[in-house]
DNA sequence: AAAAGCCCCTGGATGC
DNA sequence: TGCATCCAGGGGCTTT
């Protein structure tokens, strides 16, 4: 099996697993273990005595915003965050701890893909090198059919690929491009231009859907992702194609075929998705 | 501007 | 049983 991938619903369940409990907190001190995608930016011990103001998320980035400055957490690829009070002594793999007065946020991230950034303001520009050419959120308004429509008629990738890349709308990573794209009906190697107004909305809706459930069910575990409370997502059992080459597509029994594109698997059903 | 490829890292699976 | 090898992937970066 795999790794928990933490997409955009792992983190937003994460975020809304601490972010209540973790404001208004004071911070004691701040540790680093191993190096991470990028360092922190600032000295530690420079966090201590800030207050937690609260938790924000901007496509896959968590934003710990504080009374002077912020903290980019990602989670990279196997990250996840705990909150807790009398965390035990750091492992091997915890290469972050906040420590405050309602508990210790801990970054566990074995393949250490993951960041955490310490940024002035979100004008800074660590800040705005991170987030500066994140495309809309999904789940907010500002995410409409028509812009999407414009937005994937610029574009002569193969529509997977236009998902995957995060600069047109973010937050969808590579089991949800595959589901997205099965609930609508298309083949990921379409080029995103090619795609009609009506099958650009079916798309739409179903980057919404599909998101909005695996967050409302508590995110993808595709082997043990959970929320900074513990507790286990459940939307593993619901992958119609992720990972299943070979299995019978769940709507008309075809084999479920896999492919390559840019370095990542995707799944899709043949006989739904024709193109 | 857009597209394609590279690379970071390590646990787990596979092959000999 | 122990090794070596391959693979997964988010996304910033560089090159075309």
């Amino acid at each position: 099996m795999w790794d928990a991938m933490p997409e955009l619903p792992e983190v937003e369940v994460t975020r809304l697993g601490f972010a209540d409990r973790i404001q208004g907190a004071r911070i004691r001190s701040a540790r680093v273990g191993k190096p991470l995608r990028w360092a922190l930016g600032c000295d530690p011990a420079l966090l201590a005595g800030r207050r937690v103001l609260s938790v924000g998320r901007r496509g896959k980035y968590l934003l710990v915003a504080l009374d002077a400055g912020l903290l980019l957490v990602h989670l990279g690829m196997s990250g996840r965050l705990r909150f807790d009070r009398d965390l035990p002594a750091p492992g091997a793999h915890d290469h972050f701890d906040l420590d405050t007065d309602h508990g210790t946020l801990r970054l566990h991230d074995p393949r250490r893909f993951g960041a955490v950034v310490f940024a002035e303001s979100a004008d800074d520009p660590v800040a705005r090198k991170l987030l500066g050419r994140l495309g809309v959120e999904p789940l907010d308004d500002s995410f409409d059919a028509a812009g999407f429509f414009l937005a994937l008629r610029r574009r002569k990738s193969p529509v997977k690929q236009v998902l995957l890349a995060g600069d047109v709308v973010v937050g969808v990573g590579n089991i949800y491009a595959s589901e997205a794209l099965f609930a609508a009906g298309i083949r990921p190697t379409t080029p995103a231009a090619q795609l009609s107004r009506p099958r650009a909305d079916r798309l739409h809706t179903a980057v919404r859907t599909v998101l909005a459930r695996a967050v409302a069910t508590g995110g993808s575990t595709l082997r043990d992702f959970r929320g900074a409370d513990g507790a286990h997502g459940l939307f593993q059992q619901e992958a119609m194609v992720y990972g299943r080459e070979g299995l019978p597509c769940r709507i008309c029994g075809t084999p479920i075929r896999m492919l390559r594109q840019g370095q990542r698997s995707t799944f899709y059903c043949p006989h739904c998705q024709k193109a």
